[in-house]
DNA sequence: CCGAACTTGCAACAGGGTTGCAGAATATTT
DNA sequence: AAATATTCTGCAACCCTGTTGCAAGTTCGG
């Protein structure tokens, strides 16, 4: 419960009832949400806006990060020290096509890729989709 | 113009000027097209939903695939050899952030990633997000 | 506990994407 | 060349995602 507001401080944040159920909803589930699966956990207690003006509000500060998908947008937690001003994101996503569910593999790098000259990249996304170990 | 009808009859498509005009602006511009882009270029001349029918089935033919886009999906020619069996993707996704355009790296393939045990891959899709060499 | 600053809910809107159906165009058969 | 079956198109209507403006409510520092 404290860390939950205790995030939100780090981040600048006020601790408003909302923000603690979105965060904790990504802390327990542990995949990545799409707005609709919040809306689905939480919308009738919050109305969809504030659910959008909150998510948008922990991308920007650095909460969570999206995460891309055939079929949509999704969001994940940010492993640490991600920031308003600098996001760290090179790892892979795996996204089920059996349960549906997407994962951010944290330990996974993005190999590197030598990119013809001329080319300069800033920001990697990967995602495998396949089947999971638990649909396996 | 007769280049358009073949690549239709190989796919078992029945020629009308919709797909014909969308396969030719595919073929015009190099670079991956929205669902709006192609609305922008030839909306006078068709409704919405027969420009979204087309790419639905151009995608199920194999003619195009889908590219993944933090803002929106997109669409862009398969190289070659894709049907309706099978289609084959393992290139690069490079968009610009600058001028906006996603384009196909054709030549550069996605390269292995070791999984952890259990996961089973079927699908890649990687996208470089950067600065391309016109705008460099 | 007061006021400034920030958040929320509501209403309204814009855009992306889908479905059903009747009429039009295409391909096929004769 | 005409008739037929099949496939496409346009229209209307609809649902979902995401955004904006504004008034009312909440948070936090003094």
């Amino acid at each position: 419960m404290d860390q939950l507001r205790d995030t939100l401080k780090v981040h600048h944040l006020r601790t408003t009832t909302c923000r603690e159920d979105v965060l904790s909803t990504f802390i327990n589930r542990k995949n990545a949400l799409s707005h609709g699966d919040l809306e689905g956990a939480l919308g009738e207690n919050y109305d969809r806006v504030t659910i959008y003006r909150t998510l948008k509000t922990f991308l920007e500060k650095g909460i969570i990060h999206k995460v891309l998908d055939d079929e949509g947008l999704r969001y994940a937690l940010c492993s640490h020290s991600c920031s308003e001003e600098k996001h760290q994101h090179d790892h892979i996503h795996f996204k089920c096509s059996a349960c549906g569910e997407t994962n951010c593999l944290e330990n996974l790098h993005i190999p590197a890729v030598q990119l013809p000259e001329g080319y300069n990249p800033e920001h990697f996304n990967l995602l495998i989709q396949g089947v999971c170990p638990k649909c396996n």
